[in-house]
Order: C-alpha cells, then sequence, then structure tokens
DNA sequence: TAAAAATACTCCATAGGTATTTTAT
DNA sequence: ATAAAATACCTATGGAGTATTTTTA
C-alpha cells in the first residue's frame, strides 16, 4: 500500500462514487477502480460495498477513512514543512562570531553543526547570508 | 513523494550508509541511492550530505527523519488495524433479535448498519456467525 | 434509457536490477 | 587497497489510458 491509495480510498468515499471521485484525482474511472479493488485484496479486506450505483464503506473502510483522512494530513505536513526548510523558510539559523568577521551560517552549508550550538570559525572570510 | 520513499530515507539515516541501508531494505544500492536522489529533487531539498563514506542529514533531513517515523508508525498500525478488523479479530457484532430467531449480523455484511443500534429484522431465516 | 462500474486490452513511466567506474579512507 | 557511492544501462512490473460492455435505477 501507497499513500497514493489512501488518497484514492477516501476520495471513492467522499464521493461515494468512483466516477466523480476520479474526475476529483485527474484520473481516468476504471484505474481508480482497478486500484480500489487491488487495495481491497492487498489488505485481504472488502472496504466498500456497492449499494446500487453508490458505494458505501464497511467497517473496516470507515476505519480506514477516518484515519486515512488523518494520515494524509499529517503527510503532506511534513511534506511542507521540509520543503519550507529547504527553502529557508522554517529553520534554525546558526550564528557564530570571531574578532576580525561574523558569519551566518546555515545548514544545509553546515550539516555537521548542531542546533543550539555556538561555533567558532578561525579563518573566516566572507559573510554568508541565506 | 509516496511512504516507500520515507522508510528509504529513514533506513539510510539510521544506517548513515546506503549499502547496509539496501540490504536492510532487501534492495541493491544503486536503486537506493537513486531513490533518495529522486527524493530530494522532488522536495527541492537537500537531505543528506555526504561527509567521505557516511550520510549526515541537513535539518530538513532531520525533520524528514524524526516525523517520518511517526508517520511510518501510524501508516503501519492503520494497515494492522484495517486488516484485523477485516478479518474480525476487531470490530463491532451488531446483533438483533426477534421472536422467532436471532441473528448476529457484522459488517461487510450489512454495510448499511451502524453501530450501537439495534435493527429488527422481520423475515430471518438463518442465524449468521462470522 | 441514461447514468456509472466492470472488463479487456494497450502503453509507458519508473522502480529496481546488473555491471562497472569513481571516490574516499 | 578496500569499501562504498555514483554512473550507465537494462528489464519488467504495474499504474494509467482508451474503447467497450455490463449493470442498475
Amino acid at each position: 500500500m501507497e499513500i497514493r491509495h489512501v488518497r484514492y480510498f477516501v476520495t471513492v468515499v467522499q464521493e461515494g462514487q468512483i466516477t466523480t471521485a476520479a474526475q476529483k484525482l485527474n484520473m481516468a474511472q476504471p484505474p481508480l477502480s482497478q486500484q480500489i479493488r487491488r487495495l481491497e485484496k492487498e489488505l485481504g479486506t472488502q472496504l466498500l460495498v456497492r449499494v446500487g450505483k453508490k458505494f458505501l464503506p464497511t467497517e473496516a473502510g470507515e476505519l480506514l477513512y477516518e484515519r486515512g483522512i488523518e494520515l494524509l494530513k499529517e503527510f503532506d505536513d511534513v511534506v511542507d514543512i521540509v520543503k519550507d526548510t529547504g527553502e529557508g523558510l522554517r529553520g534554525t539559523l546558526q550564528i557564530g562570531c570571531v574578532k576580525s568577521c561574523f558569519i551566518i551560517y546555515q545548514r544545509p552549508f553546515a550539516p555537521f553543526m548542531n542546533s543550539g550550538q555556538m561555533y567558532i570559525f578561525r579563518s573566516c572570510q566572507e559573510i554568508l547570508f541565506s
């Protein structure tokens, strides 16, 4: 199972229908049906029951739906936070100081440094801002 | 990004090395290197810094590592719980009763029923255990 | 009969493997 | 000299698309 399958399943439950769920997911209907069935097979569990044209979650399905939503939220959160940290929108500025100059070092330029610690740079040639 | 990439990355950080991480993951070294680089590209961030033969996480990498571990735990938890529920190891037994017979109904046989509610079955022919 | 799902294919992107070279200690 | 990573290349699984048939309200 991959996070993609959780995303697919949650959307199908929310839509109650595969066709519109596929539209929301920007994909065609048959592959979505296929992935849902693959998911059920992999988990060894029926997740949805077709009642006419509508799909209703089984108890296992409801569980996957509820916890899946949390999982997706956290997953996307982590992605955002890591991206931001990489872009310097979040993170820790590490500032060292010597007599002759200042240096502002930020990871990943100095990955060997640890947050909250002070470092002395002996032959500092330039000041870096990032 | 897929959950697999989190699993790969966390293992590499724990091992500090790609070769042994690949062994733990039951895969070859080159595809693992490849997936890590792909991950960095997708997130637009350097996650690891090679210091000799060892890899150390950048700040973004440490973040992904810490939150990734939680993510993996929750992900695997959900999978286990859904599997168990499907197998009837967990879940809710819904029991209805009429004069002439008992019926024990369990989802997914009756997905339209809600937990904690009582249902009357008029023409019950058999007793189902599952 | 008019929706949506299932079926039956086709295609291709990419995950993963193998062989080799390069890099560091 | 040795162990690990990078590079280059190859293979094949399976994710996604299209066309069509089968359901069901």
